[in-house]
DNA sequence: CTGTTAGCGCGTTCAA
DNA sequence: TTGAACGCGCTAACAG
């Protein structure tokens, strides 16, 4: 409503003056700046940021890139805690954003990545669950215009910044604490292109070296229902399994139920919903919310010119329990 | 990168004709409308949306408000699954969206939410889960500047709409299907400043008055936790409990299962939680993905001059089953 | 049917 | 330390 004009006249400035304040520039005396924040309270001015980011030449958000990959309504907690943790810090910085799902990528052909962001008035992008076969980001990864902080796929470059846990070392704790001497362990892995599902069946691997237990490795897509038809499959064969991902998990554990069987079971994730289903099923807790939230930070920093660098975020090995959950 | 001028040489043609042409203005020759498209596709042009929202008057955004009352990490399946069937349609129709959380308000007065809508290009607001004591968006409603699709707030007026399933009924059907005749009746309410709370509640009074049962409510605040506790003290005592939602039916039914008592269970909303907690548990299964996919439709009918209006959607009482939910 | 012109609201020189 | 002036990329009104 109003605009930069309305607050200079009533301060008694020039609209050039009333800009610099805004923005805290300090080029500008105490009394003039009393005067315009005085005058930007009295109206309620806000600033309008379509002029803004076009004045200056645009860059300023932050695309929030989430890759849904599955169809339909597929978006879940781990997605969710993602989302919110970077919105929140966001807001606490002021920093515009947008969240654009791979959905609506899909009609922009890879070349034009470049300019569909640069239009958007982007400059930093986070990325969560990045897969080896999404050609597009790949490839504007290599693009040194934008800045992004990735999430779970190993890429550190100057204008990279990588988000994780150590995946290898949490799938290798939480499979020790399972897996006993003797054993004949199931691994249900993850998803094909996941750079998580490679990385975390490192770990089960260097476990089983260490140990020299039967080893059984099931791709399972990180899929809950393949993870029950594998249980139902395999699972009288084996004396623990451990689940790539907590999803995978609680299918094993619906299978098991329904068979009358009893093996141990490890999951990877930390999800709520472990506490509903079976709080016997040990898992690797992350702090979904941080990753968002710090992946923001991330972002500024490549922003202010630091270059990119691995953050490796806390895990806890731990069981989740209903009273844990519940609100 | 590329901006209108550089299409508008490419193609010979005037800037002004490249934009009539990309927003699909009639009065262009089917010659020079090949020739610019030829030369936007050369050139990998995408509009700069905000020089676009600047120059004409701004207005054009959709703002996605986001209430997610509690504390932190809050956002659940219902929210989004909400967000989730905005942003595709948003994206079917190429509108533009932005997401704002009753957190990003926190820092803005009141007065002042109009010309924070308005700086951000804000003509159209899909307002979920509205209370009674959201002082800010209540005042906002009555602003005739702005399109609103209120989600389960009956609230209807030029330029309202209303979107929501006739709760009173469902309530009424779901409980019907529970509640046996001779039966002590516990009823957990929902949230007191909550539209919906008192409107389902309204439906299992009716019931009562039909049927003549004993009824207690308890009001429970759609919490799990305070359902748990509603349970472990009241569940002696009744026959039956009808939940104004599925989480404090699962509250009801864990505590339950800690007593070894058994009584039969209502919830509402039909979220896939309930497939992993107990399929026992009877609910009203709504299309929350609708909801909010419905909310955009709704906003453009508002724009184009339509009156607000009343959107009932269908729900559907009936059980979730694991096998339902699992992907 | 197409080109020209004049801003949209703000940020950023450059002088003063 | 401040103000004037220009331009960001695009759209809308007006000519032609």
């Amino acid at each position: 409503m109003k605009n930069i004009k309305d607050v200079a006249r009533e301060a008694g400035v020039s609209a050039g003056t009333v800009s610099k304040v805004i923005k805290g520039y300090s080029s500008i005396s105490e009394a003039t700046r009393e005067k315009v924040l005085s005058a930007v309270d009295r109206l309620g001015y806000i600033p309008n940021s379509a002029a803004s980011t076009l004045s200056s030449k645009g860059t300023k958000k932050i695309g929030i890139y989430l890759n849904i990959n599955d169809k339909f309504q597929q978006i879940d907690e781990i997605n969710m805690l993602y989302v919110m943790g970077a919105l929140d810090r966001c807001r606490e910085l002021g920093v515009e954003n947008l969240i654009i799902s791979d959905e609506s990528l899909r009609s922009v052909r890879y070349e034009d990545y470049r300019s569909y962001f640069s239009s958007l008035s982007i400059d930093g992008i986070i990325v969560f669950g990045l897969n080896k076969n999404d050609e597009g980001m790949l490839k504007m990864l290599q693009d040194k215009r934008f800045k992004f902080a990735v999430i779970d796929a190993c890429f550190i470059d100057d204008n990279i910044s990588h988000i994780t846990v150590d995946q290898q070392q949490a799938q290798y704790d939480v499979a020790r604490q399972v897996v006993e001497p003797g054993d004949r362990v199931l691994y249900l892995a993850g998803k094909e292109n996941s750079f998580i599902a490679d990385w975390r069946q490192t770990g089960i691997e260097r476990l089983q070296k260490e140990m020299g237990f039967d080893l059984k490795i099931v791709r399972c897509d990180f899929s809950e229902a393949k993870a029950f038809v594998a249980a139902e499959e395999f699972v009288d064969e084996y004396d623990c399994v451990v689940c790539a991902s907590d999803l995978m998990a609680i299918g094993v554990r619906q299978a098991c139920k329904r068979m009358g069987k009893r093996v141990r079971i490890a999951g990877f994730d930390g999800i709520r919903l472990l506490g509903y289903v079976s709080s016997s099923i040990i898992t690797v807790k992350q702090d979904f919310y941080q990753f968002g939230y710090r992946a923001v930070d991330e972002i500024m920093a490549l922003r202010e010119g630091n270059p990119g660098r691995e953050v490796l975020l806390p895990y806890e090995i731990a069981h989740i329990h209903y009273r844990s959950v519940i609100k």
